[in-house]
DNA sequence: TTTTACAACTTGTATAGTCATGTTGTCAAA
DNA sequence: TTTGACAACATGACTATACAAGTTGTAAAA
């Protein structure tokens, strides 16, 4: 459901393909057709097949092999990713879990410091929304979100139970774009603590981050508080060629 | 120093780009010279362009827009980012911190379990080398390698000491491409605790990881930990347009 | 048998052109 | 003044072509 917005043949290519490795019609170890003979698959030019084939290699679904083809990778997005821009709505769908969510506030507020910190300016206001997340009734997670007024005025509780991103793309037409994130680990409030049920040492991994649209406005804020012993954050990273010295 | 990979036009020209928006020659908020003004600069196609500002995009360097320009966003990667490859010498000389790396072992021992599952046989050995990262002589990361062979088959001590990267790219000639990455919160054993000086829960950020080769070989396993209170991970991530549902 | 050369595949890189579409300022019409 | 049309820019998407270079199997030459 997420995010259909097969709105070019590139995306549509890689869409397509993408499945076809999920579904194992191509298989880890093979080769995809070479791209020549996807060009002749999905009537395009290869210029267009290698753009697609583009973003699959940075999602670590294939390795590119010159002279030899496209290996599809060996991939396992078991568990609970924080990486990329990914909604916990989302991962409940696609990973079947049993989740639940709790709305603990929704009102107006300011902006934390920490979290305001180089995106927004000091003591400014947004509407913020206190979600407590549960997987077979034990509390994991605690997001607080500040969502910036404009472009965001209010939310439906709906949308605060379910999915604020698809509320925020589907009904309010926001094109998400990127977001920057900072995982640290940190002693927390008495209230949070006893709301993650966390040990005396009040120890979670706290995961701030700022996400922005395309046209580069910041809309909203989070602070995601985890139980340490159910946080795991997968990753796949590829070696760039630039470099900063 | 660590990747001067600058081969093609593409790539020299995003690295270009990159350190005049590092030196700030470009500033954040203000519009690269358009596509076709980057043409005459580099004298090259407009497709050549794209490319390159892709890879900057893909960065979190700039955002495109359409109609408008590429805008030059502000990137703040301070601290200690674990995020994409990056070793802790490459760390070391671009933050300038005063750091020390301690070799504790080297030498051929089997691969833990946790760390070989899903990536390689059980029971395989592999050179192993235990080393302890300090800062102003605080202890803040123990990085347990285990290095397979082939492809390498043994390491220098100078290299040991210093980038074991720089060693594997510049003196072996190895192809690093991608990593797949887990970063935990455990109590971990007494003897690692104690070479952290952890407190008495025994926690540390545990990031363990594997490395490949451009031809997909896995050459690296690594468990890094890290003390919870000096970790901070940085991100940036863009939203994919490619579903599994 | 072993080596060499080569053909036929693969991906990598760069070019030039075309049309679509979003943004902005200008200038004329209402 | 306000509105609207439009030109001149910008990026987005796609195509077609050319050549470089890595891989592999085969067949000829040593």
């Amino acid at each position: 459901m997420a995010r259909d917005n097969k709105k070019n043949k590139q995306d549509s290519i890689a869409q397509d393909i993408a499945l076809k490795i999920q579904h194992e019609q191509y298989q880890p170890g093979n080769l995809l057709p070479s791209e020549h003979q996807l060009c002749d698959l999905y009537g395009s030019s290869r210029e267009t097949i290698r753009k697609a084939l583009d973003q699959l290699t940075e999602l670590g679904l294939i390795q590119k092999i010159r002279g030899k083809g496209s290996l599809v990778l060996d991939i396992q997005r078991f568990s609970f990713p924080v990486s990329g821009i990914t909604s916990f709505q989302e991962l409940n769908k696609t990973l079947g879990m049993h989740a639940t969510t709790e709305v603990l506030q929704k009102k107006d507020d300011i902006v934390p410091d920490v979290l305001a910190k180089g995106h927004v300016d000091f003591g400014r206001t947004a509407l913020h929304i206190e979600r407590l997340r549960k997987i077979d009734q034990i509390p994991i997670v605690l997001d607080e979100d500040y969502l910036l007024n404009p472009p965001i005025t209010d939310v439906p509780d709906e949308a605060a139970a379910g999915s604020l991103y698809e509320y925020f793309e589907k009904s309010l037409g926001l094109d998400i774009s990127y977001a920057t994130k900072e995982i640290t680990v940190e002693p927390v409030p008495e209230r949070i603590a006893s709301l993650l049920a966390l040990n005396d040492n009040n120890l979670a991994v706290v995961v701030r981050s700022m996400t922005y649209l395309a046209d580069t406005t910041p809309f909203q804020l989070t602070a995601s508080y985890h139980r340490p012993d159910r946080f795991k954050f997968i990753d796949f990273a590829r070696r760039r060629k630039i470099s900063f010295n």
